[in-house]
DNA sequence: ATTATATATAGATAAAACCTATGGACTGCA
DNA sequence: TGCAGTCCATAGGTTTTATCTATATATAAT
């Protein structure tokens, strides 16, 4: 059974004619006639009866014309869904983002997004980088926003956002009056530290072992909130990034210390697994948080290339 | 697109493989590729995103698997529908009937039909035989009960009753104490007769020419019932079938009068479009209709031929 | 009867679907 | 890190299917 057949059908059903069903569908007459043919050979039933000027749809035939519309209906509708790059309302997507970017990058590009696209659902996953690759490589989410750098051969990634990760106290740390340390100093105290498998962590141990000192870690957590919480209240000091400890330092929670020869940063980027597609309503989204920070045209150039 | 790229796109969706679904479908995996790729480029979408062990719907994937389900399963519902010869809810046809057939021959049978198929909308067409034969030609009924013989090189016709046609008067009539009368003196009186496009009429019409006489006519009608009911009253005399006067005859309210040499009667069957194909649920109406009185060896010889 | 218009059929051609063989990419394990 | 196994893509050739032209045959109308 093939769909221009049902098509052939439905017309000869509609005009009562072979060849008015011919000319309509811009075929030739043996063409319908072999089309209805085959339909009736494989369905084993007689759907018109001929031998008139104007042949008549049997039962079956009758049958077969309120089947063969519908699926027709189905046919066209989807097609027009898909050519236009609509959205079938419920569908939705998935990606990727940590902590930091879901709670400061993303809520007003969400809200934009979700009254631009107010019928697809999306669906957040937050965790630290490393597992939001995972996800990328084993096709589970479409994008992530995630830690950089980051290298792997099959994800690319483009930066949006580089932030600060200065030295922060509780306001009633000795620190906190200072306003400055030494890099010795600073590994005399008790450092609060992101978990080891974090991009940050990686960013801070890297730059100890160049000045060839070791912190002396009290707690690993990869939660940048718990940390910023923690600080606060004095269980230890920590390199946090800004834009978790913004807030507290405005109220004057935290306390920003310098630290001679140190400048940690880390960046936050959009990272997906090389060579993918991206789908209208996915791509929107990835452009709308270049847009709002920075990477378009970066991003223009990568995706260029893969599609 | 075609029905077959639908079926090995779903099972791919289902699988997350190209391997798998080709395996599962009983082709090669480059076909179910090539029957995807197919689907990609008429839709202008990427449905699956590759690259890892597991294949994964792009969200216009997603939204044609939703489509995709349905007709597929609507294919299958017709496919079953029709491969088991079954009816439609809602399905029917339409036969004719001429009005003693309806009203005397074929009551009982379309109980039981009923029952037998009762999803099946039944329309009879009750009209004197010519107007019927019409609406077989022209493919506007399945099939007709008429009187015969009805000679037409594109109707085929089995006989399924025979009806006798005698001479009745009114009660009051001077014949009814007779019992029986000659030609010569039927003429005389008034007679009621079928219109002349009825067959029954033709016969009258022949034995009367045959044996040189001429009926004086004062009606001409083409309802059996009117003509008991006026038979009855006493406006005249009429040649009517015995289906029809077989009640008034036992309530006593019209007499059979025998005339010498005259023994009119005309048959009813069935007729149909020569060469013409019937579904099941029509096939077992007519077959129902010659079970219960006769013509199913000559119908299964006739049609046994054209099938 | 004759003409015009239907559908069916035959034979040839064009298109497609499909298969085998093979290449390149990724996964997983040693 | 390298190697075997698995996966999808592609190329080339074969078979099947769809379509066309030409024609036969049947029906309807004049």
């Amino acid at each position: 059974m093939n769909l221009y057949h049902l098509r052939y059908f439905l017309s000869v059903a509609q005009t009562g004619s072979f060849s008015q069903a011919a000319r309509k569908m811009h075929v030739t007459q043996p063409t319908v006639s072999s089309g209805i043919a085959e339909l009736e050979k494989t369905m084993g039933v007689r759907l018109f009866n001929r031998g008139g000027k104007r042949v008549a749809l049997t039962m079956e035939g009758r049958t077969l014309v309120n089947y063969a519309m519908q699926i027709q209906d189905l046919v066209e509708e989807v097609e027009d869904y898909l050519q236009r790059r609509d959205v079938l309302p419920g569908e939705g997507f998935q990606f990727g983002a940590i902590d930091a970017a879901v709670t400061y990058l993303l809520p007003d590009i969400l809200k934009d997004y979700m009254r631009a696209y107010p019928d697809v659902s999306l669906s957040a996953q937050v965790a630290p980088s490393r597992y939001l690759v995972d996800d990328l490589l084993m096709n589970r989410s479409e994008f992530a926003v995630i830690s950089l750098p980051y290298d792997h051969p099959r994800v690319e990634t483009v930066s949006i956002y580089r932030d600060s990760m200065p030295l922060v106290v509780g306001a009633s740390h000795p620190f906190a009056a200072r306003k400055d340390a030494i890099l010795q100093e600073v590994v005399q105290e008790p450092l609060i530290l992101f978990h080891t498998d974090s991009i940050s962590r990686k960013i801070v141990d890297e730059r100890f072992a160049e000045a060839g000192v070791s912190p002396g870690v009290v707690m690993e957590m990869r939660s940048p909130e718990a940390m910023r919480k923690l600080v606060e209240v004095g269980v230890g000091i920590s390199f946090l990034p800004m834009l978790t400890v913004q807030e507290s330092l405005d109220a004057g929670a935290l306390k920003v210390v310098d630290v001679e020869g140190v400048a940690f940063s880390r960046e936050v980027g959009v990272a997906w697994r090389r060579g993918r597609y991206f789908s209208a309503a996915i791509r929107y989204l990835i452009e709308a948080i270049f847009q709002a920070y920075q990477g378009l045209e970066v991003w223009h150039k990568k995706v260029g290339i893969a599609k």
